[in-house]
DNA sequence: ACTGACTCGTAC
DNA sequence: GACGTACGAGTCAGTT
């Protein structure tokens, strides 16, 4: 007979709260003994009982029916502890992971919910267990299909009442407990009973007349005391009996699940157990699931060997690839490289030839670089059916395009899925994916726990054989990868957008961008120049020689040397940084120079000398853009970081002179105007915004009037300045110091100008808040794209990670939306510039901004094209503007 | 010589 | 503390 455990999540949770020390703390701060005791209890509850389907019914902090029947009910009980109430969060993330339903309703409590559960599958024939801590549900055992496992305290000490034990435990039967709990009262509702009655006093009337009306009725033939207090305060038993009996017509929507191996997200798992840091408990989770450690299940060998066979000729090599052709499921490739991987020559490709991953073939390079061979790899990746499996393609699919091999058949990027997976883990290694997903470890590795990946024969780390064992990690990999992005609904975000997005990339790396030497050159040795002149300055001022670059030596001078006030601190002293510096301009000449010598000596270093060091030889910079690490869905540009070149002081700007087009081609620069604050109209929906934005103004201008309830022709530069400030700030969830600080006005001032904001604009603050509260019930946020983002911090139980956590949530849907709009477009555009046959390369990506190099000729078409793709990447309820720029270099680039 | 923590500053 | 996401230069202290 299917089995089903009801499950009282606040009843268990509070118990394992007062049964356990709160000194379970992790070494972050947060206090787990809630959230561990319950799921202590839980994984043994399903270990020991194996029911086909569990619920976790939960209540709700609004009043419920209850409330509204009698005003002091439940009045006495106090707030949970914080610590306790935060856990709450963690036990609703833990049956997520776990692939557990949990069920709430506004009105009614956790104990109707289970109620109306088991009274539906009793009739249905089920068998029930209820597991909880609040003995009204002893109501329920009427029969023999429905038991309660009552806890009685601690995380382990139950009583498990049937019908039968009902009777014992409380001398009457289940259907007449409503009645006599009403008499003898429940002090943990705050509903008294009669005075005088009892547990033993209540069990022998319900005994003696049947129920609560029968003993009402015969109230005159008790004792002169009892017969007065029957008959003064049997209304108020009636009335408890009332509210007392669970409602079993709740209409719920929930699918029972047992807890098993298939149902788990095991990442997510991992991932909140690690920030929990239940080691041991994911060992007892294992085991009550019956999962087995791939290292016992496959024979009994701790190590999955493959044989690695090498092509040594262009015809073995071509009749390998050909072989691969007919083939199932993904295609796991992996590259060789001549020392740092991805970062030097290809030396081959190691491809998995079986589909039970037991041989892989070697392609050196030689081989792989024959006229023959690129031809039979063509028609495996550039037009096959089957679709390629790699770990971090991008490297790879630039060496075969400097072959002439266009991959367009790249289906899983195990670093991608990962990433999409859990965008805050980090981690996105091999080693680190097998112990994650497989229980597989790279040997060498003893850290990890079982099942080991190996190649027979291998001596010493050769390319080859490097590249081999990855190509085999990601063939054990590419199933449990693809199945984990299809549970969690990131299968459209991982084939629509950023698979398609690996090849965009790859090119514009490969293509880089034009620099003018000269011009880099030349603004190096000017600011150098300047940069001597006002160290020089400097130490005058000092009247003493110091490193200028040493915030330690600088703190030592302007605090304690010249007297200077201390403006904050920093974990290590006093701040040095501009803001301060700024507040001190009238307190000594040597300021002005500071900042002066700051702001010269940052374009100087990072940007003369760094860009110099990163021209390659064709005269171009050929940045690495990841797509893994920013964990918005952002895009990050490295070695050089091409998404942080000054533009907004002058100076800095000169820098924009050096980036040019090839010759023949000049620059097109395309950028989304407001796309942020135009993501949080549309995700807000709020009227006033999108209004804000279809009425054409300058948006700053019109969300000014707005805020400051002024025509729009009468709003001032300051004010203008400030709404600026406000629309730039929200997407960060600014408060009003920073606001404050940002406009150089006191707090309170920025308060009422953030509080003004709200009134004007009241769905972005419901947003918002929404928006929190979702992602601290969920544990993680959620793009309109799915994109997600785990946000453990919510239920850390330290204040201030509590609330960046909160900031984080609510700037990973608006820049997240943004980011996966840009994407979109990008892949479109390149699409595009494919089909309609153009010269024109995107070259440079910056958040919001694409950069391409086109030939002049085609200027025209490419704008229409470029504005087009943009403007329509993403339906939104307001437009998206593009503004379009052409110039001869980056800097010339203006609309 | 290398590494990581720290501070600072640039972009969107 | 107090504004989110990045990368990188430079200093400094500790380790190899």
């Amino acid at each position: 007979m299917p089995s089903l455990m009801l499950l009282d999540g606040n009843s268990l949770t509070y118990r394992a709260f007062f049964a356990l020390p709160t000194d379970l703390v992790t070494a972050s701060g947060q206090v787990t003994n809630a959230v561990y005791g319950f799921t202590s209890m839980l994984v043994n509850l399903a270990r020991d009982h194996r029911p086909d389907g569990i619920v976790v019914a939960f209540d709700r902090p609004e009043p419920t029916f209850r409330h509204d029947a009698v005003p002091e009910y439940k009045a006495q009980r106090e707030a949970a502890p914080d610590i306790l109430r935060q856990q709450m969060g963690l036990v609703r993330q833990v049956l997520e992971v776990l692939g557990l339903p949990a069920v709430e309703q506004v009105g009614v409590e956790a104990d109707d919910l289970i109620a109306s559960l088991a009274t539906r599958a009793r009739d249905r024939g089920d068998d029930v267990l209820i597991v909880t801590g609040d003995r009204d549900t002893y109501q329920l055992v009427e029969d023999p299909h429905i038991k309660v496992l009552y806890n009685k305290r601690g995380v382990s000490d139950y009583a498990l009442y049937d019908e039968a034990g009902i009777v014992e435990r409380t001398g009457v039967h289940p259907t007449r407990y409503v009645d006599y709990a009403a008499l003898r009262g429940d002090p943990s509702d705050n509903l008294e009973g009669v005075p005088g009655v009892g547990e033993k006093t209540a069990a022998k009337l319900i005994t003696q007349y049947g129920d609560l009306d029968g003993i009402l009725a015969h109230a005159d033939e008790q004792t002169p005391k009892l017969r007065q207090n029957l008959t003064e305060h049997g209304d108020r038993a009636r009335r408890n009996a009332e509210v007392m009996v669970l409602r079993r017509d709740v209409e719920i929507e929930v699918e029972p699940a047992p807890l098993s191996a298939d149902r788990v997200d095991h990442e997510a798992m991992r991932s909140l157990f690690d920030f929990l840091e239940f080691h041991s408990l994911a060992d007892r989770l294992a085991e009550a699931m019956g999962v087995e450690a791939p290292a016992e299940s496959a024979s009994g060998d701790a190590t999955l060997e493959a044989e690695l066979t090498v092509a040594e000729t262009a015809s073995e090599a071509v009749a390998v690839l050909e072989s691969l052709v007919a083939g199932d499921g993904h295609l796991a490739v992996a590259g060789a490289w001549e020392s740092t991987p991805a970062r030097s020559p290809l030396v081959g490709l190691a491809l998995v030839t079986d589909a039970g991953g037991a041989e892989v073939a070697f392609v050196p390079g030689a081989v792989l670089d024959e006229p023959e061979v690129l031809a039979a790899l063509g028609v495996l990746v550039e037009r096959g059916s089957r679709p390629l499996a790699l770990h971090s393609a991008k490297p790879v699919l630039r060496a075969l395009a400097s072959r002439g091999v266009e991959v367009h058949t790249l289906g899983l990027d195990t670093m991608i899925a990962a990433y999409l997976l859990d965008p805050a883990e980090g981690r996105y290694q091999l080693a680190d994916l097998l112990a994650r997903h497989c229980r597989m470890q790279f040997p060498d590795d003893d850290s990890a726990p079982a099942g080991q990946l190996a190649l027979g024969d291998v001596d010493g780390p050769d390319p080859a054989q490097v590249a081999a064992r990855e190509a085999l990690a990601v063939a054990y990999l590419a199933e449990p990868v693809w199945a984990a992005l299809d549970a969690q609904g990131l299968r459209r975000l991982n084939d629509e957008i950023e698979v398609p997005l690996v090849r965009v990339l790859a090119s514009m790396e490969a293509v880089g961008v034009g620099v003018d030497v000269e011009v880099l050159r030349e603004l190096n040795d000017r600011l150098g120049a300047e940069a001597a002149e006002l160290t020089a300055r400097i130490h005058d001022d000092a009247g003493v020689e110091f490193n200028v670059n040493s915030t330690k030596q600088l703190r030592e001078i302007l605090f304690d040397r010249l007297g200077l006030t201390p403006q904050k601190k920093t974990k290590t002293g006093y701040s040095t940084d501009a803001a301060s510096l700024e507040k001190l301009r009238d307190q000594h000449p040597v300021v002005e120079n500071l900042l002066r010598y700051r702001e010269v000596e940052k374009l100087r270093s990072t940007y003369g000398e760094g860009l110099l060091a990163e021209v390659g030889p064709d005269g171009r910079i050929h940045a690495t853009f990841n797509q893994t690490v920013a964990r918005t869905g952002r895009l990050s540009s490295e070695d050089p970081n091409l998404h942080n070149i000054p533009v907004r002081s002058e100076m800095g700007r000169q820098f924009r002179r050096a980036f040019v087009p090839a010759p023949g081609y000049e620059l097109l620069v395309a950028d989304y105007n407001q796309i942020e604050l135009r993501c949080i109209a549309h995700l807000a929906e709020d009227p006033g915004l999108i209004g804000a934005f279809e009425s054409g103004q300058d948006i700053h201008n019109a969300t000014a009037a707005r805020i400051f309830a002024v025509d729009p022709g009468a709003v001032t530069l300051e004010q203008r300045s400030k709404a600026k400030m406000v629309s730039y700030g929200l997407a960060y969830g600014m408060e009003a110091y920073g606001l404050g600080q940002r406009l150089n006005i006191a707090t309170d001032e920025a308060a009422v100008i953030l509080g003004a904001y709200f009134e004007a604009f009241p769905a972005v603050k419901d947003y918002m808040d929404r928006t929190v509260a979702e992602a601290r019930e969920r544990g993680y946020t959620e793009t309109l794209f799915g994109r997600r983002r785990q946000i453990p911090e919510l239920a850390s139980s330290n204040y201030r990670i509590r609330q960046a956590g909160e900031r984080q949530a609510m700037n990973a849907g608006i820049q997240g939306l943004a980011a996966d709009i840009f994407k979109v477009a990008l892949v479109r555009l390149d699409t595009a510039l494919d089909r309609a046959d153009s010269d024109a390369r995107v070259i440079l990506q910056v958040h919001d901004e694409v950069i391409l190099e086109i030939r002049p000729d085609e200027r025209d078409a490419l704008a229409e094209l470029t504005v087009g793709v943009m403007a329509d990447a993403f339906e939104m309820s307001v437009p998206l503007e593009v503004n379009l720029a052409f110039g001869a270099s980056w800097a010339d680039a203006k609309g």
